[in-house]
Order: structure tokens, then C-alpha cells, then sequence
DNA sequence: CCAAGTACCTTGTATAACAGAGTACCTTCT
DNA sequence: AGAAGGTACTCTGTTATACAAGGTACTTGG
């Protein structure tokens, strides 16, 4: 079955813009964000996000300060940087129009019955 | 710059169910594909359309039939096998799926000028 | 018979998600 | 103080995929 791969494929590339997103709204660490994620059925594991942060930190899209955390280690506290408060809003862009290009094709005829 | 690598990344899973909602529409060739990803903006190559028309095809979502072309070489018309049908179904929930979770988190919570 | 155009195919490369195992730090219990 | 368990972050190997670029084959027109 390669559907669940097409399923996979299709989450893949909005994460990137979904994780920006998410820490647009204020300072979060890795654990906020996947409770977020996994909230909104987007099922990301550890071994995605923490890569993904890493990237987008060597992008220079966002930046962390180590805060000390009440019970465990110390937690990275991610924020955007200016280049990555741009690049969101270029995403968001190109999400809107995705969709709208999206949309357009799903919704252009539908012919359920055609053989 | 890598926010056009995640431009990319995120039309790469669309492509997919985009190219299967085009064929369950009527038979349709490679060519009438790729003119009408681009009219959508998708921005595909042969490179990438081919491939992807041979993985379905090895997958059973879809078939075709040699017809021949008033000018130039035959093509390869495409169509939905039944399983494909029904993969196309479940892809339209994912997409359905993915876009509301995407609106919830994007517009969550707007705090723009958060430091 | 050769050139130009159309259609389909293949190879090599780079990127990315994921699974799974690993490291380090902190708290709690004995 | 030492051991156990939990939290947080990291790394390696595998697999899938888009893309660029070049290639093959068939058809029509001069």
C-alpha cells in the first residue's frame, strides 16, 4: 500500500511552515510543539522535529535560549529571528495559493462515475 | 536561501493527488497533464511528471492504452483503475484533513509583534 | 532522405522524514 | 549518597522523491 506514503508525502512539506508557525506565537520548546502538532492530527515523531528545528536554525529562521526547566533538563525555547518572521510570511503565501491552486483542480469537474 | 526548497517541499505532496483528481476527470496524456499543472501554477517538469505517472501505474491506481496521435508518435491515455478510485477518495479526506489542521494552527492565534 | 517536432524514458544527485538507539541532566525514593 | 525513572535533546542509517539533463523512438514535411 503506497497511500499511507501519499498521506505522508502530503504532510511533509506544511510541516516546516506549520512549525514556524506555531513558534510565531510565542517562545515554545520541542515538547510544546509536538503536543500542538500531534493536537492537529499532524503525527510528527521526535526523530522529524528535531532536525527540522536544527535546519531551520542554521537557516538562521529562528534562534533559542536555553531556560531551565522546573522538573527535567533544561529546555531550548525557540523564537523567530526577522529573517524567519519574512519567510513565514512567503510561506503563508505560497500555502494560500497552493490551496487555491489545489482546490481549483479538485473541484474543476467531478466526475464520480466516469469509466 | 532554502525557503524556495520549502516552496518545493510543499507542492511535492499534492502532486500526487493533483495528478490523479486530472486523470479521474477523462483520459487525459502526459502533456495534457503538464499543461494544466502549470495553468495551476504547479510548476512540473517531465523529469518529475514521468516517474511519478509509472509509480502509479506499478501501483494499480491507474492504467493506459496506446492511441494514436493525428501528429507525432502515440500516447499513453491514462485512466483510474478502481483501486485507484478509491485511493483518490482517501487522498481528498487526507487533503480535506491536512487543510483544516493547517487553518487551525495558522490562525490559532495572530500575535505578530510578540518578543 | 534528412531535419524538426512530439512523446516517452532513464540516470545521477540532493534533500528530507522516519525509526531506533543513544547521551545528558534532573528529581525522587530508599 | 546512590539508584531508578523521567525529560529533553542528538545522531546514524534507510528509504522515498523531485529534479536536471540527456537519450530513444516515432511522425511529418521539405
Amino acid at each position: 500500500m503506497n497511500i499511507e506514503n501519499a498521506q505522508i508525502q502530503m504532510r511533509k512539506g506544511i510541516l516546516e511552515f506549520c512549525i514556524l508557525h506555531i513558534i510565531s506565537r510565542g517562545e515554545v520548546y520541542a515538547t510544546d510543539m509536538l503536543e500542538e502538532l500531534t493536537a492537529a492530527r499532524m503525527m510528527v515523531v521526535e526523530g522529524t522535529l528535531y532536525p527540522i528545528l536544527t535546519r531551520l536554525k542554521n537557516a538562521g529562521l529562528v534562534e533559542y535560549k536555553w531556560v531551565e526547566s522546573p522538573s527535567g533538563p533544561p529546555r531550548k525555547y525557540y523564537s523567530l529571528t526577522t529573517t524567519g518572521i519574512a519567510s513565514l510570511e512567503k510561506l503563508r503565501e505560497t500555502w494560500h495559493e497552493l490551496a487555491t491552486s489545489t482546490n481549483q483542480i479538485i473541484n474543476h469537474n467531478q466526475l464520480s462515475g466516469l469509466s
